[in-house]
DNA sequence: AATTGGCACTCTTTTAAAGTGACTGCTAAC
DNA sequence: GTTAGCAGTCACTTTAAAAGAGTGCCAATT
């Protein structure tokens, strides 16, 4: 199916390249002529039109219609991205405003929007940051407070800041002084613990009960239950500068743009692809109908996990037009995880 | 500068009436022959150019150019709907997928949200909701928890469940224990109270400082201070539906789209433009121009704000172009704000 | 055998011209 | 005051013609 470098001798993957390169910068259908001249290659218009007649027969390259130059398919691309990019380091600039930007804060969600919001502004694209996953993070502090009838508000605190708070219903009404006994139980086991680690454990002590002795640890128990074993609300993430797509003339139909629109507005397919790069090390790229997702056939996706000591916590990227410039968004999207990881790692950043 | 009904006879009125009707629900420059046929007045159209020439001059209706019929101006919009409008009762269907909505859930946040899609699936325009505002709640409990160096975070709920939290920095380092004693304190004192009255409650604590007794009371109140009486965060909205937009043809052209998402995303302008309904009771509208942001130039807004005992704690409403359907809009907007202050009224909710 | 120049052909885009339809404004008649 | 009739304006649509860009193929060249 796919095409890898030995099926072509170097010349045509030269030329290849340049073709991509020039249609990304240009945006327009690239022709012989023109592609005679822009590449190293002395070569006549001629001989590069029975090499572009292969790269078509390849699928990596085609012609929107008889009289227009080659646009690159997105097997083109994918061969582009893999083995022909020159990666441009990335502007000791861009890395100064992005370190600026995430040292202003130490509220991680906070952070997380200032990520994303970089992202899109200084690549002129989306930016997308989801929140860090729940299950990596430490239990800190947790605290029941009752109300109406057998609801209690559940509150409870992970990493150094991050507040969450859950309305559980209890099978009996349990007073303010039980709840706080409750709560005090809970925070001496299983503070400092993580939520995953937390959760097994409370498995583990439902099922084997005798070893428990009073009545008031059992209600803590069950209530600690209630707050971290259902299957939370699905992980969310922030997107930012949906407005810069709007501005490239490839994603311009209304419907298109439509399509697109809802689809970050209903989250879910948004969130499948970026699980997908979640499992992967390193920068993750989906090229056009790679994502299987249709709504994003016109758009690109470049991604990357980030991590906080050394476990993968979420995923940021980057969205745009597959006519993008790979060689700059790749190192971006990379460096930017890294700052992010770093910048979340309360202990490497409050020294 | 602006026109009442008493400038003009009924047959203007009239003929004004059906003119903005059918350009509401056709979308086409109303000619004179269309106009003849549509309205129960028996005129030519003759008559009705030499009526409409009249309505041009009052700056009512304007045409686009030599050939093409009339549209209204935005204060033959204003005249219409301030003075010619038959509003629509609400369809009780409509009433009841409201109803229903809104008592799915009891946290009033996501009730804000459904609000927000609720108006937004049922108008076809986009919805937004600002939250409620917190001055005009009350604190219900209060708890600090101790960060890394003099750093604390703060734990607030108000009314039945809404958590807040913030970091404040501290003069000196507390321990666990004493920020304990320090939120015991402010519990007792000043839980049940709106956070405005205990804002200047503090205020005043703090002025007459000989009153009190205890270290420990000084350290609550001056840690209650920075919690409280920082401007807190600009009130926020929440915007859905804005896809909804992209469907019509007036606001299709690209860059004014760009600019209106822009503009949503920026939240200032949206949010100057919710305030000024909430001093107003009842239903308001701005018409395109009318609302002074150049984003908004081709939309209306029609909002209404919504209260919880009878205090109005924020406003709700309906973006859509100007040529929307007002009769029916206005109804539904009135509607949504009295269920929505109902069913985050606890007392009524939950009986 | 690979490369090149040349030429016919295809298809889009641009431009111009002509035609159509929807109104209006004016005037004179009712 | 109301209306019919008519000339005039302007946008939109259709049609035709021309220009431009690029390809594919073939025969000549290296």
């Amino acid at each position: 199916m796919s095409v890898n470098t030995l099926d072509l001798n170097d010349r045509s993957l030269q030329l290849l390249k340049t073709l991509v390169e020039r249609y990304i910068s240009e945006g327009q259908p690239v022709g012989s002529r023109i592609l005679s001249k822009d590449s190293e290659l002395k070569l006549s218009p001629a001989t590069i039109r029975n090499v572009m007649a292969d790269l078509e027969d390849l699928g990596l390259i085609h012609s929107p219609h008889t009289s227009a130059g080659r646009i690159p398919t997105v097997s083109g691309y994918r061969l582009f991205v893999d083995s022909l990019l020159t990666v441009k380091p990335l502007d000791s600039k861009e890395i100064n405003r992005l370190y600026q930007g995430l040292s202003e804060t130490e509220d991680p969600s906070h952070m997380i929007g200032t990520a994303s919001k970089l992202m899109a502004d200084l690549t002129r694209m989306a930016g997308v940051v989801t929140m860090p996953k729940r299950e990596l993070v430490c239990l800190r502090h947790i605290e029941f407070l009752p109300l109406s009838h057998n609801r209690v508000l559940v509150i409870f605190v992970t990493n150094e800041q991050e507040v969450h708070n859950k309305v559980i219903h209890t099978d009996k009404v349990f007073s303010a002084p039980e709840l706080q006994q409750a709560a005090n139980y809970l925070n001496s086991v299983y503070c400092g613990q993580s939520l995953m680690a937390v959760r097994t454990a409370i498995l583990k002590e439902l099922q084997d009960d005798q070893e428990r002795t009073t009545q008031a640890m059992f209600d803590a128990i069950k209530m600690a239950q209630l707050t971290f074993d259902s299957p939370e609300k699905t992980d969310d993430f922030v997107l930012t500068g949906e407005t810069n797509l709007m501005g490239f003339s490839e994603l311009a139909d209304r419907h298109h743009l439509k399509n697109l629109f809802e689809a970050f507005s209903q989250k879910q397919d948004v969130i499948h692809l970026l699980d997908q790069s979640m499992k992967a090390e390193g920068v993750q790229i989906f090229i056009g109908q790679e994502s299987g997702y249709q709504p994003f056939d016109q758009c690109s996706l470049v991604t990357s996990s980030y991590s906080v000591n050394d476990e993968v916590v979420g995923v940021l990227g980057v969205i745009g037009p597959t006519r993008m410039a790979y060689e700059k968004i790749i190192p971006f999207v990379d460096v930017t995880a890294k700052l992010l990881g770093a910048a979340l790692n309360p202990k490497t950043s409050t020294p």
